[in-house]
RNA sequence: GGCGGGGUAGCUCAGUUGGUGAGAGCGCAGGAUUCAUAACCCUGAGGUCGGGAGUUCAAAUCUCCCCCCCGCUACCA
């Protein structure tokens, strides 16, 4: 049994997150929590909405509260969404919690004490206005390279070019539109990363399990030298700053940077949940962060997308090693891509695609979690489409799996009735089926270890498909008019291949998978956490079982349902009739 | 602009230490079947592997040039 810590990228706070979002970290952390969890492993699964910035601040104003209620009640919402949708976090913390204050607090006292960490002041654009220094994007105004008048501070979307906020003209604040702006002098402090290069290169070349697109993201950045930081920002909503205990000369007014704070939450939120340990449960936080305090065997595996992955192979490393303290490192990382909506992006702040408080309203969560991880981003972008969705979800999921069992369960019972049957031995067809799907479940195990989550479940599909193909040649409804215990073996063999399809979905489609054992009147300790090979896998039902067959497990998605979605989320329109 | 990733069948994607006729699922066509959610099962058609040039006995795979999409580019998170 190995002790595994999974963190998946901390979900902003500022609404719901969409489709994206969710198959981007969350999900497939969760996919891989439940699938180690069901090997026996020891796993931590770790997330927490990420608070802090000024979009947040900017969000609460707009919903006219204040940000912290307005942080509290996001926060309540993701959660409960979270839970709708199955994910299994051991906890689901806050970024804007205590404990992430004062750890943030001791790494940059730490990083401060290593001579890490310095004062610099710089110049920065002030709304006056607005009250507030404003970070480059939300300096907006006419792009000198082509003109456009809606180029952003740190880049403009029409041309592409990289600017600076003082390049622009006629700069105005994108959050009041105002233009009364000047630059005004403002201290920080610089986290040294031009004197951490060599640990962290020392650090990144001794990881040996991060994938490739991670590997060049993270070279790109070290080879390109390591540039000093600033951590803290002008604003009210944050990690204060701190010098001994007391508010830090000159920072009264500053917090850390919400990417200074982010990932040190991943530990915060850890110890916030050894905090609500239930009576009698011991929980121990540090023995799963501290090497010196028992974290050495641990292996942690973070998820995220593309877009953070140097914050977490270089920043938030250089953080850690700078503290000169035995904190527990990233072992392993899975970066995904992104999921785009009919081809072009899912957008919070525009509300286009599906948010998950929609999906959910539309249907059960295991419709999202079988469709998003068996058409993972994992080698490139994916473009989702109703109509795609929609063909999945029939096929996978109503025709071949959901399908299987309702013919073999209603066939068993209009025969033999409402029991596992007992007669009839099993023969060659079944010793074939038995390796077959050892091979199967061998390479779908492989799949899920090596969180090839796409190849996975093609596997797993195929696995499904066996079962349809072993009815087929094995046809009860035939022998059963000439040799009805020889159809009495293949309905049990049947029958015990819908348990053990339930075994092996339980990590992408949990709630379905539970409610095939309910039918069984087995819940998940009744049996094998994952399927033993070794030619048992279809003697869990030994006959005289009695069972009720399930209602329909997935109703399929008709045209009416299809059409009626795409106007409601105004889908664009697609060439060709069939795609999908 | 720089760096990185990607471009393979109508759709969504596998496939690179160069090598027997380029794969899967969906969609499409045909067949078989009737236990089942007009489901399942079998067979088939369909691709000059983004474009061009080159290296090689041999290129989706290696080299060079070009086009398109995505990410990063250190103050969005």
């Amino acid at each position: 049994m190995t002790r595994i810590l999974i963190t998946s990228a901390l979900p902003y706070i500022n609404g719901a997150k969409h489709l994206g979002n969710l198959v981007g970290s969350m999900l497939p952390a969760d996919v891989y929590a439940r699938y180690m969890r069901a090997r026996g492993h020891n796993v931590l699964y770790i997330c927490a909405t990420d608070e802090h910035g000024t979009p947040a601040e900017l969000a609460a104003r707009e919903a006219g509260q204040t940000v912290e209620e307005y942080c509290a009640e996001q926060h309540a919402i993701q959660k409960e969404i979270g839970a709708g949708f199955n994910l299994s976090f051991d906890h689901f913390g806050r970024s804007s919690g205590p404990e992430n204050a004062r750890l943030t607090q001791h790494f940059a006292a730490r990083l401060e004490a290593n001579g890490f960490i310095d004062e610099r002041t710089d110049k920065q654009v002030y709304s006056i206005e607005d009250q507030r220094f404003l970070p480059d994007r939300y300096v907006e105004g006419t792009c000198p390279h082509c003109g456009y008048d809606k180029a952003r501070g740190d880049q403009c979307d029409n041309c592409g070019r990289l600017l600076d906020p003082t390049d622009l003209k006629e700069p105005y604040s994108s959050i009041s539109g105002s233009k009364n702006l000047e630059l005004k002098e403002t201290k920080h402090l610089y986290l040294l990363l031009e004197k951490m290069q060599d640990p962290v290169t020392a650090w990144f070349e001794a990881k040996t399990d991060f994938p490739a697109l991670t590997q060049a993201i993270t070279r790109k950045w070290l080879k390109e030298g390591l540039r000093d930081r600033s951590i803290t920002r002008d604003l009210y909503w944050g990690v204060k700053v701190l010098k001994d205990g007391a508010p830090r000369a000159g920072f009264e007014n500053k917090v850390f940077y919400v990417w200074f704070d982010a990932p040190i939450a991943y530990i915060a939120a850890t110890e916030a949940w050894a905090g609500e340990a239930p009576e009698g449960e011991m929980r121990d936080w540090r023995s799963w962060w501290r090497l010196d305090e028992g974290a050495q065997d641990v292996r942690y595996v973070q998820f995220m997308g593309k877009d953070n992955v140097a914050f977490h192979t270089v920043t938030f490393p250089g953080a850690i090693l700078g503290s000169e303290e035995p904190w527990k490192t990233v072992d392993a990382l899975k970066t995904l891509n992104w999921l785009n909506w009919y081809g072009g992006k899912f957008s919070t702040s525009q509300k286009r695609g599906i948010f998950m408080d929609r999906a959910l309203d539309l249907l059960p969560a295991d419709y999202w979690r079988w469709y998003l991880m068996a058409n993972a981003p994992e080698s490139d972008d994916v473009s989702f489409t109703f109509e795609h969705f929609s063909s999945v979800v029939n096929k996978d999921l109503a025709d071949v799996l959901g399908n299987f069992v309702n013919r073999i369960t209603r066939f068993c019972v209009s025969k033999f009735g409402a029991e596992t049957p007992s007669d009839g031995a099993y023969g060659t067809a079944e010793a074939d089926l038995v390796k077959d799907l050892e091979n199967r479940i061998s390479a779908y195990t492989a799949a899920l270890e090596a969180m090839e989550f796409r190849k996975a479940f093609a596997e797993l599909r195929g696995i499904w498909v066996v079962g349809n193909e072993y009815l087929q040649v094995a046809a009860p409804w035939t022998a059963f008019k000439t040799d009805p215990s020889a159809a009495a073996a293949s309905v049990r063999a049947g029958l015990n291949l819908v348990v053990l399809f339930a075994i092996l979905s339980r990590p992408v489609i949990p709630a379905s998978a539970a409610k095939i054992l309910a039918a069984f009147d087995l819940s998940n300790d009744d049996v094998p956490a994952w399927p033993e090979t070794g030619g048992s896998l279809l003697t869990l039902l030994k006959g005289g079982e009695s069972f009720n067959p399930p209602d329909v497990l997935f109703k399929k998605i008709d045209d009416e349902q299809l059409a009626k979605w795409r106007i409601e989320f105004g889908a664009p329109e697609i060439d060709g009739e069939n795609a999908g």
